[in-house]
DNA sequence: CGCCCTTTTGACACGGGTCAACGAGCGTGG
DNA sequence: CCACGCTCGTTGACCCGTGTCAAAAGGGCG
């Protein structure tokens, strides 16, 4: 039995009330748009969810309710072919938004990658929500378009980028994001130290590639010096600037 | 002296007052979100511009203030590396909506492929009348979650299909997106005939592949049936759902 | 210690890229 | 009206990067 299938036959999920004070992505995610007494209304429909890694949170097509801010862990949303062809379309860090309003249906699936905790809203009140409040409605739009210039990025890199370079990106991308939510330590002024969020499996998920061919160009990376590994997760790269080279041009 | 070059240098626009009543687009673009007399307001703003084909209407990280509707002909969206290598990232078709509100500059170039009639506002009174009109906020809202769902799709199309898949799925987009806006002509209930907007290397530039290989998988299409081509612009594809199959399983 | 799962490494195959030649369409000028 | 040249598209031969298949090497947990 893999360990996926195993955590998502525990009990799913916990449950608890909230406070906005001195939550971590206060600033940073819709709340920050909203004046003292909003904040005060989307607390009172808001509560936490906390879901294991591996866990199926929106499945492709169907109509849940899972819908709010991540205030700890990452998740992927990944789409699939009929023949079982993946491919992951997107990663959400803390104080990204789950779910999309206005929009009965998810395109994609939406899986847990570690533990997550989500501050969640039922769907109905939150829209209701939006139509008082247009600073919510103009974050979501600001929201989505970060998204999109982030789904445009990828499609360069998919369309055009070496395997080494694709690497190199996702690397840099992850280093970025653990560092702003705080989940990695920096050394030096261009260096930093963190646990990767994904397998192997699920970086060759998200760049179009196989494990083999992460795993050949993880080892590249280190025997150039751009990056050391610290057992199969932990990982510091002495230079994102280095790194951010490898990105555009493998070498 | 390439075509492309020759019509840069040539006049580069038109430009005219409007009439809404009986526009092309009046019910598939921002307009159909709004009253009578909003539309009358945005009327009041709005000019016609004309590119010639081949036109760069937004540039890469360029402020500019090309903003507004298209109303007839065809647009690509597409990012570069600094070695030049090219990604198309998306295309707009009539009533699609060119330029992002909220963001100073383009995190791409825009580039006329056909001759393009364009809707134009000014940005600022544009952006002005966002505030007063909540309906258009949420037009755009709506607007850049569908062209999220559609980067998405292209992501799961440039990291895992094959190159049959790759041109199939263009082929089938482009074949629907053509009859909406009434660029087609229906033979039988599945078939329709129309005129590529994309030369090949714009094909291969959005699909992640090489003109040969565009050019090949063409070919390959046609030998088994799946369309007709007549000269190099002109397709007929008798079945669409024969195409939608081939788009996901190759053959 | 042993099992199981993930990751790494190696050998080989193949899809699509590269390079080159050829063909078709079209505007221009003789 | 035809010949020329220019661009775009097609086709062929070959090559290379990445996928595939297989086996070995960690690493965590009972």
């Amino acid at each position: 039995m893999s360990i996926m299938s195993r955590v998502q036959s525990a009990t799913s999920q916990g449950s608890s009330s909230i406070s906005c004070e001195n939550c971590s992505v206060r600033h940073k995610a819709v709340c920050a748009a909203m004046s003292r007494d909003e904040i005060e209304r989307l607390n009172s429909i808001a509560h936490f969810k906390t879901f294991p890694p591996g866990q199926l949170v929106l499945s492709d097509s169907e109509a849940t309710d899972s819908f709010g801010t991540i205030v700890s862990g990452v998740i992927k949303l990944s789409k699939s072919l009929a023949d079982g062809r993946r491919q992951i379309v997107g990663l959400l860090f803390p104080s990204d938004f789950l779910g999309r309003p206005m929009r009965r249906t998810s395109p994609y699936d939406a899986i847990t990658v570690t533990e997550v905790k989500l501050c969640a809203f039922p769907r109905s009140r939150f829209e209701a929500l939006i139509k008082d409040v247009p600073a919510l409605e103009h974050h979501m739009l600001s929201h989505a378009l970060d998204e999109l210039d982030a789904a445009q990025e990828w499609l360069l890199l998919l369309g055009r980028k070496t395997a080494a370079e694709k690497v190199a990106s996702l690397l840099l991308l992850m280093a970025r994001r653990m560092a702003v939510v705080g989940c990695a330590n920096h050394n030096g002024i261009q260096g930093v130290t963190f646990d990767l969020p994904l397998s192997r499996g699920e970086m060759a998920e998200f760049l179009g590639l196989t494990i083999e061919t992460v795993s050949r160009q993880l080892t590249k990376l280190k025997v150039a010096g751009a990056i050391e590994l610290h057992g199969v997760r932990g990982i510091t790269v002495p230079d994102l600037a280095r790194l951010d080279c490898a990105s555009e041009q493998g070498d």
